[in-house]
DNA sequence: TCAAGATTTAGAATAATTCTAAATACTCCC
DNA sequence: GGGAGTATTTAGAATTATTCTAAATCTTGA
């Protein structure tokens, strides 16, 4: 079974995307479906292999473009904990990312609030944070 | 003028890659004294051509050999706030990472203390976390 | 309908990293 | 001190990740 995005999302989609001056195009839609679909942070390549299933003629250049639309539109994330290929996931609430680095897996972690006023030097202007927590996941603890 | 690495720093290093199992090499002491001379977050590219200038025969897979041996000892980090080449950094303190999306320049931002308590799926063994804030750096947000 | 601009496409180009096999260096044991 | 065995380095090839290019297609507004 595969998650079809509601009306809502398609115009979620097209005001967060207008609001950028893009449009929102089926490539678009179609990248942003693979997200919600499985959220397991995968990465342009992988995004990719799935998008071509429903849209075969969609091109390499086009998801990263299109993931670079979403992520500048402010409906998905892009995950960077480890060298290696960027990740990217569709939730949008507050949260961090745990990386497991055993099995390379990532998976989303409430955070407990505001990150405490971190003093940065005068005049710069923090706009967002991510936080990454590594380690082993449940498997790979149990495994050892 | 450059750092040279101190008499502690030789035997910090040979101790900490000695408990990782490695050894200290010329080399791995020649990447390290880069990564402690300027400590602006350099790639290994960029490692790669300053260790260079004063150890012209290094190649530049060891380089990469030398960083993963530093971190993996304990005496480097690796960061990687945003898509493209890794950085590292040799401050070994408690301290999160400030990406100007401008400049694409990399701080050390002093972190408050401790990350509270964040709720971890049952099962998770967290070892170490990562902060990185984005935003725009003093000299960039004056520009704009 | 047409022109202008946005988007997609295939494939080439570039950048980042890892791999490979051979050469060198070091350590331990005799 | 001489070797055997292991660790490390080296140059360069290979692979992976991402960006670029130029042409084709789509959309929108006059």
């Amino acid at each position: 079974m595969r998650a079809r995005s509601h009306p809502q999302d398609e115009q979620h989609l097209t005001e967060q995307l207008g609001a950028t001056g893009l449009r929102l195009t089926p490539q678009r839609q179609q990248v942003y479906d693979v997200l919600v679909g499985k959220q397991d942070h995968p990465t342009a390549e992988e995004v990719f292999i799935r998008a071509k299933k429903q849209m075969p003629e969609i091109s390499h250049a086009t998801v990263y473009n299109c993931l670079d639309a979403l992520v500048k539109s402010g409906v998905a994330r892009q995950v960077t904990v480890d060298r290696g290929a960027t990740r990217f996931c569709p939730n949008m609430h507050e949260h961090g990312h745990f990386h497991c680095d055993t099995c390379g897996m990532v998976f989303d972690v409430d955070l407990p609030g505001e990150l405490p006023g971190v003093a940065l030097p005068r005049g710069f202007k923090p706009q967002r944070y991510e936080v990454a927590i590594h380690g082993s996941c449940a498997n790979c603890a149990k495994e050892k």
